[in-house]
DNA sequence: GCCGCCGTTGGAAACGTTTCCAGCAAACGG
DNA sequence: CCGTTTGCTGGAAACGTTTCCAACGGCGGC
């Protein structure tokens, strides 16, 4: 008998000890002072460790635990008098809610899981930008994560992103032919919209790079152009791939040869190389249509190095807008993709499969929405319009 | 004892009833099939309801929970078969950890907040990239959350954040002097670090905004300039406070007047008429130095717009670098941020003050450590040197 | 041959919350 | 004056983990 108490002190001893330790951490920014008057008060030490919990208010206050989670939850068949000594007591031990604990009950996070390839594109940021706007109109927020495109980076950060248990995925599926996210896919236990992206069996927000593609090369077309070089980079992108698709259509339409280059990799430098070589063959273009950011500013750079008058040289067009496009000289034409507005439909489709937080039935129809975006093609001057005329347009 | 029984078994349907709504709702997306050939197995669903969960896979593999845990680390003090039999129920299930039950037994969430004004803007968003890799490589996620340089959004963002219980938080504070945020930094039982924004009491990653704003300031002078105009938007940030004073500092040194606008806003059309004021006065600028991303390109167009020509009628000078400043006839001088780095050093300073997984002792120094990045003046044409012969730089 | 050790295992407590239920007092209708 | 409702309150179970401890069997050393 006399064993086991011992044994039970020496654990409660350990227990303190861990909790000490914890706590010094946890206040290595705290240091002395503080609100933190109440803890030199009468009660035993037992609990009121580090950060203040439920018990810790309703002691504080002299209720009971369910009457202080009544009060923080909105205070519903709490007397006025018990709700205004609770919330003193909260406000005075700056309790704030353990997020863990409320969804271990099995409510929602009130987290929405992103994975993107990379948060430092500008198109993905202005994406999580809009769809960090959306979460927040429903207060949750956003779990970030990225995937570089590499499908064995994408399910293992995928697999540390569900641990913490997110309400919803929005997800930019690196490839759809992803076996393994396939089957992810069809067992999630929550919603996922997939952006920019198509994926089996997934609701998604896409943008209309088809279309899109085939009427800025049709533009080119227009122009006269006969021989329009379509510089893209990893064609194993959906939208790579689309772009490519709408290209060739439009150049079949217009009985033109497609001349397409896939091997331009980042870096300028092989763009100047890449360009040269294509400008000294027999055939030289005299317009390029890139399909992506990072190509498009290669090319102008590399055109601009060789000397060579845009638009009335070699004409150029470029997939997906960015803030000084209209500033250069000439002013670049592009395909303007909407951007915010994917990364806002997106996460309101997730959220609208959520359903509200009243148990409403969301229709399932929601599941399988795919929603496409219009382009634009913005006319400047480096397609042969004459849209320089007054300068940069607004 | 009958009524008790059936209150209990009132209970147990009840709760069943919400499992069932849970688990429908869940499964939206999974449908039929699924590896859930298990679940019509000979076992009361007493457990099994949706996510599997650790009892689930010791009942599936005919061994205690805490065996499965033990496994589900790392498997030591595990027999081999065990280990076998066990590792292939998790598979089979398709387990995952919850982890909020993880953290609610008082470890290490994984976890870091990360609070900045805006996600879209490209300075916060490449801070975000290189701070989530580093939180990546501690494998932890990272929490958004955006303030929009507003103290009260920020405050309550804060609360929201802080309920996810994060193991530390980066935050880009919109103001020094916000009394509650004070407050709550001292108060903050996680360790903090501020990005380009200094606070008291926080570590802090930042760059010498002063010394830099000099430096391009003196540049200018060294080009023969008498009147520089420094346009500036927002001075209560501390940055442009920091910029604006080494602007000053080197307009007294060299014996010139100061000539501050703060009042541009934010849009290309207020910088236009606000230039055209200045140059239609009877001391009409020679220069121009802006001290924010789109202060500069809103002078840049202005100018533009206005035929002006950089920089022989009126040079320029801008605060960060971006993608095409190299680009635009004439070539942006800029000052360059060490942007990512700020991000990434950030993010390490706050994985040491966490101190590694086993429980070694941060110093205590790394609470108040201050890092200053170096800020490079990037000399294009736009201020008056010859940068532009060869055309863009690389 | 007994004792104690070691490797392996499972039971059970604890983490902080929500929520069901019961208890209690006051108010109210009969 | 009693029975019932109503409003407020607190106890306690449950969520899924981790981890401490006890138990158990085998084995080597004395």
């Amino acid at each position: 008998m006399t064993v086991k108490t011992e044994c039970v002190f020496i654990k409660k001893a350990r227990k303190q000890d861990v909790r000490e330790k914890q706590t010094r951490v946890q206040r290595m920014c705290a240091d002395s002072s503080g609100s933190a008057s109440w803890q030199q008060a009468n009660m035993p030490r037992l609990k009121s460790g580090g950060v203040p919990t439920l018990a810790d208010v309703a002691r504080a206050s002299g209720v009971g635990i369910a009457t202080v989670s009544r009060v923080v939850n909105g205070g519903v068949n709490v007397s006025p008098e018990t709700l205004k000594k609770v919330q003193r007591a909260v406000r005075r031990l700056g309790y704030l809610p353990n997020h863990a604990a409320r969804i271990l009950k099995g409510g929602r996070t009130k987290t929405i899981g992103l994975l993107i390839p990379s948060i430092a594109d500008s198109f993905f940021s202005s994406c999580a930008g809009t769809a960090g706007e959306v979460a927040q109109a429903h207060d949750s927020l956003l779990l970030f994560a990225e995937s570089n495109n590499d499908p064995a980076l994408e399910l293992s950060n995928l697999a540390v992103l569900m641990q913490h248990r997110p309400d919803g995925l929005l997800l930019v599926p690196s490839s759809a032919s992803n076996r393994a996210l396939r089957l992810f896919v069809q067992q999630s236990p929550v919603p996922i919209v997939t952006l920019d992206r198509p994926f089996p069996g997934c609701a998604a927000v896409l943008t209309n790079s088809f279309e899109a593609a085939r009427e800025a090369t049709l533009h080119l077309v227009g122009h006269g152009r006969k021989r329009i070089l379509c510089l893209a980079a990893e064609p194993s992108l959906y939208t790579i791939r689309e772009r490519l698709r709408g290209y060739s259509d439009a150049m079949l339409a217009a009985g033109l040869p497609s001349l397409i280059d896939t091997s331009l990799a980042i870096g300028a430098h092989n763009a100047e190389t890449l360009i040269q070589g294509h400008l000294g063959s027999r055939t030289p273009p005299d317009a390029i249509f890139t399909l992506k950011n990072s190509a498009t500013t290669a090319a102008y750079q590399a055109l601009q190095r060789l000397k060579l008058n845009i638009p009335r040289e070699i004409a150029l067009i470029g997939f997906d807008d960015f803030e000084l496009a209209g500033m250069l000289r000439p002013a670049l034409t592009v395909v303007q993709q909407p951007i915010e507005d994917v990364g806002r439909r997106a996460a309101e489709l997730l959220f609208a499969q959520l359903g509200s937080d009243d148990g409403s039935t969301p229709p399932a129809s929601l599941r399988r929405t795919r929603l496409v975006l219009p382009n634009r093609l913005l006319l400047r001057s480096s397609c042969g319009c004459r849209h320089s005329a007054r300068g940069p347009e607004e």
